[in-house]
DNA sequence: CGCCTTTGACCAGCGC
DNA sequence: GCGCTGGTCAAAGGCG
């Protein structure tokens, strides 16, 4: 792992903190339009911070002792710019004093670069977070409803940014799945788990539960379940999520050679998760996991890093994928949020508008997008410490939209709409979850934010703290707990 | 004995 | 209406 090319000399175990941008950011390309930048900044770095909190104690901690007397030039600067090893010795202070207007400017224009981004953080957050409230305020057709209220706390992990409790509701079962369910001893149970599960569980009629009954069947007819579809390289029949599941049926689907494997969760009794398993047709190496509907019960950590990365990617989808008369998800809006902070994206996710079932699939099988490659050999992989999630040769990419057939066993580039850019909120929701499951992806990050310098910038926790604002308001207990290890999947069934 | 997987059958949606 | 397909059920058997 060659930390030194990002972490910019620092060498401190964490998660990436510090950024090493490409060479535009000592360019001053960044700044060009930014009229403030440009050497007045105190601290400052040819680093960009985007973990500021921390780092300002980590580099307080690094450079207790300025050097007295001497360089205005202190602090992180010693770290990362005078590597020259003139601008060393003591003896060259000519040489120094030359380069010290030089590199003062430069990090002043650090030091607003980090400010800005900072900034665009906090604006990311608060596009999020409106965006989520209009998209609210869009679920109630012409239902001048009032102020609809807030979603019930929760602690459960789902697909569902707000879902509400899927039992004991009293609120009358609107909307029709997919189908209707099937006879049988246990059809009625069926029926209601999932009648349940779209509303209770399923992120589309998440908000279903204080919307207008005719408003939420106009909801569950246009967007009924939500999907996240996870694309990874896995040798193992199944990728271990850290939840508990049951295999109750196996099909062959058409296209595809190798069966798909039906499996429901069962750390509860009613839970209306569902995911199904199957490896790709043309690819066998990779292994598509599709997630459906949300855990009613508490999930153990190692099973909180896939569940808010799907629950981020089921928000994102839900909260860009209101589908208009065509069936055109996303608005322009969104579109040009998700434009401006992953231009670079392009094959980290992708949205699939088609009914019945709207579907985000994540593409952990590509290598980065030529933004990020240069950090590749960073991250070649996302180990997740604390579960086993991504273990498995798991690879992360960028972020992008295209459709797909809705059962996951599509390519991300394959299906007739044309791609579809996701929602900035959305993105940040996504890449909020992908932080949870790896503080590597950072590094994704910082590729795409140093490719799109326009766009955005992020705080890790910020952006976390972002997702579990909006992505799953819920799952507030995803940070704190993914640190702890839970090897609780006991999935062994396989799929083929 | 309980839990799980396997597997054939059944049902519903959808397209022709 | 028919056939195809996806999704689910449930009996049977395996396993610890």
């Amino acid at each position: 792992m060659d930390k030194g090319h990002l972490l910019a000399l620092d060498s401190s175990p964490r998660p990436l903190a510090f950024l090493n941008l490409p060479p535009f950011h000592h360019r001053g390309t960044m700044s060009a339009d930014h009229p403030s930048a440009g050497g007045r900044g105190r601290r400052s770095s040819v680093e960009v911070d985007f973990f500021s909190d921390d780092k300002q104690k980590e580099g307080a901690k690094k450079t207790p002792d300025p050097p007295p007397g001497g360089l205005a030039i202190k602090k992180k600067a010693d770290l990362t710019i005078n590597l020259l090893p003139a601008a060393t010795r003591d003896d060259d202070d000519e040489h120094k004093m030359q380069q010290l207007p030089a590199l003062q400017a430069e990090l002043g224009r650090m030091n607003e670069e980090n400010q800005r981004l900072r900034g665009m953080l906090a604006q990311v957050t608060t596009s999020y977070q409106a965006l989520q409230m209009h998209l609210l305020a869009l679920m109630q057709p012409q239902a001048q409803h009032p102020i609809p209220p807030p979603p019930p706390p929760r602690q459960f992990l789902g697909l569902d940014p707000a879902p509400e409790e899927p039992s004991n509701s009293s609120t009358e079962v609107v909307g029709s799945p997919r189908r209707s369910s099937s006879t049988g001893n246990n059809k009625d149970l069926q029926a209601a788990e999932r009648s349940d599960s779209p509303d209770a569980a399923g992120g589309p009629s998440s908000t279903a539960g204080w919307l207008p009954a005719e408003g939420r069947q106009q909801q569950e007819a246009s967007m009924r379940k939500a999907r996240v579809s996870v694309r990874a390289l896995s040798e193992a029949p199944i990728i271990a999520d850290g939840c508990q599941w049951r295999k109750y049926g196996q099909k062959m689907a058409k296209g595809n050679p190798c069966p798909r494997a039906y499996y429901r969760c069962t750390m509860a009794n009613a839970c209306p998760v569902r995911k199904q398993v199957q490896r790709c047709a043309e690819d066998r190496s990779i292994l598509i996991t599709t997630y459906e509907g949300t855990h009613n019960h508490p999930l153990p950590p190692a099973a909180m890093a896939m569940a808010s990365t799907t629950s981020a990617a089921a928000s994102m989808l839900l909260s860009g994928s209101m589908p208009s008369a065509d069936g055109t998800p996303m608005t322009s809006g969104n579109s040009f949020l998700a434009r401006a902070v992953l231009p670079c994206s392009s094959s980290m996710a992708t949205i699939s508008a088609s009914a019945p079932f709207p579907t985000v699939t994540l593409d952990l099988t590509h290598g980065p997008p030529s933004a990020a490659r240069p950090l590749a050999p960073m991250t070649p992989q996302f180990h997740l410490p604390q579960a086993p999630l991504y273990n498995q040769s798991t690879k992360f990419s960028g972020l992008h939209m295209s459709s797909s057939d809705g059962t996951g066993s599509t390519p991300p580039s394959a299906g007739p709409p044309p791609p579809i850019r996701i929602g900035l909120a959305d993105t940040v929701s996504a890449a909020a979850a992908a932080i949870t499951a790896d503080p590597n992806f950072t590094v994704a990050l910082a590729a795409a934010i140093s490719s799109i310098i326009g766009g955005s910038g992020g705080h890790q926790q910020q952006q976390q703290h972002g997702l579990q604002q909006g992505a799953n308001a819920n799952n507030n207990n995803v940070t704190s707990s993914s640190n702890n290890t839970a090897t609780s999947n006991n999935t062994n069934s396989e799929t083929q």
